[in-house]
DNA sequence: TGATCTATGTATAAGTC
DNA sequence: TGACTTATACATAGATC
């Protein structure tokens, strides 16, 4: 797609490296969001770049929303899956650490008796629920946030409703990144 | 880019919506992978079928570790945020509830005391820091697992029958989204 | 870095099987 | 559904400012 075919390689050179970046970044957002309006698709991209910068897009609001979407799909899939994962992410009561370790030590995943996690999970379900809340609303303010400031820094060009983030040397919380962090 | 000139809008003939979900999807995430070996950046891409599918593309290893690299960049950016993130994640505690509940009910997230969360982490760190490591090694257990189900995908027996993405090219790359469960 | 400008290489809309 | 084919529309490498 140029003067010339390029090899799908580490570009060596270190500006053409960059300069490739910034068009093939842009390129592949635009075509995130083109896929995600053609096909009513839910679509998340995120891009580091080496030198660390953060840029993203994301279709309708946000990943949460996206796994969201899979997950009524998989729910049985899921449900083992985010059981565990509950159980994990929330459970911070030292009984709870036991219990984990007692199943899980030199054990293999696909012996883990997912009942026993279940078990675990009621007992945190209500506390976990109001967490969840919690955590939700601090992240959808956060995002706010950060498109409030990228609005700001960077003139974000009226054409497009791009849920893009130059994310660059914006300084506060980077709200992009919460739904992410585990 | 075909015979005629595509308005970038939903397409409404639901079996060429399909088909160019598929050839879109497919070079969507072709171009994901140039751009991650070319310029050496980290990239994660999800995508979300109408129908539920889940498709998704990362370079190297997870998102975690794309999100670990960024932070490096970031640290204090992302302190306030993981500080943030941590408490209410790992925060079951009725203790924890109260007291984030004291902090953010009501209140606006540039106003929330980060220096108040950051006293509940200490309190949760050692706790924090032993469920963390189960739950990656945890994860890392189960993503080989549905690998193996993705691989065997066509002859799922009395088990859970799980329609997992037509993982085809991007059979390896499934992790993604087990980071990003909430 | 960031636009702009071409010449070219690619992606893909339609159509066919 | 794919797998091909063909004609076009697009994306972008390289160069310049």
């Amino acid at each position: 797609m140029g003067r010339k075919k390029l090899e799908i390689k580490r570009i060596e050179n270190k500006s053409s490296r960059q300069v490739t970046f910034s068009k093939r970044r842009n390129g592949l957002i635009e075509k995130a969001r083109q896929l995600s309006v053609l096909c009513d698709a839910s679509v998340a991209l995120l891009v580091v770049s080496a030198s660390g910068k953060l840029y993203s897009f994301s279709s309708g609001d946000n990943l949460v929303k996206i796994l969201d979407r899979y997950g009524k799909q998989h729910a049985d899939d899921l449900k083992a899956l985010d059981h565990q994962s509950k159980a994990l992410n929330y459970g911070s009561h030292y009984e709870l650490l036991e219990l984990v370790d007692s199943k899980l030590v030199g054990s293999n995943v696909k012996n883990v008796s997912i009942d026993a996690l279940v078990q675990l999970e009621e007992h945190l379900e209500t506390a976990l629920s109001v967490t969840r809340a919690k955590k939700t609303e601090l992240m959808l303010k956060l995002v706010e946030n950060l498109k409030e400031k990228m609005e700001n820094n960077h003139h974000v060009g009226a054409e497009a409703e791009m849920e893009m983030s130059p994310a660059g040397q914006i300084s506060d919380n980077l709200p992009v990144t919460l739904p992410l962090l585990n």
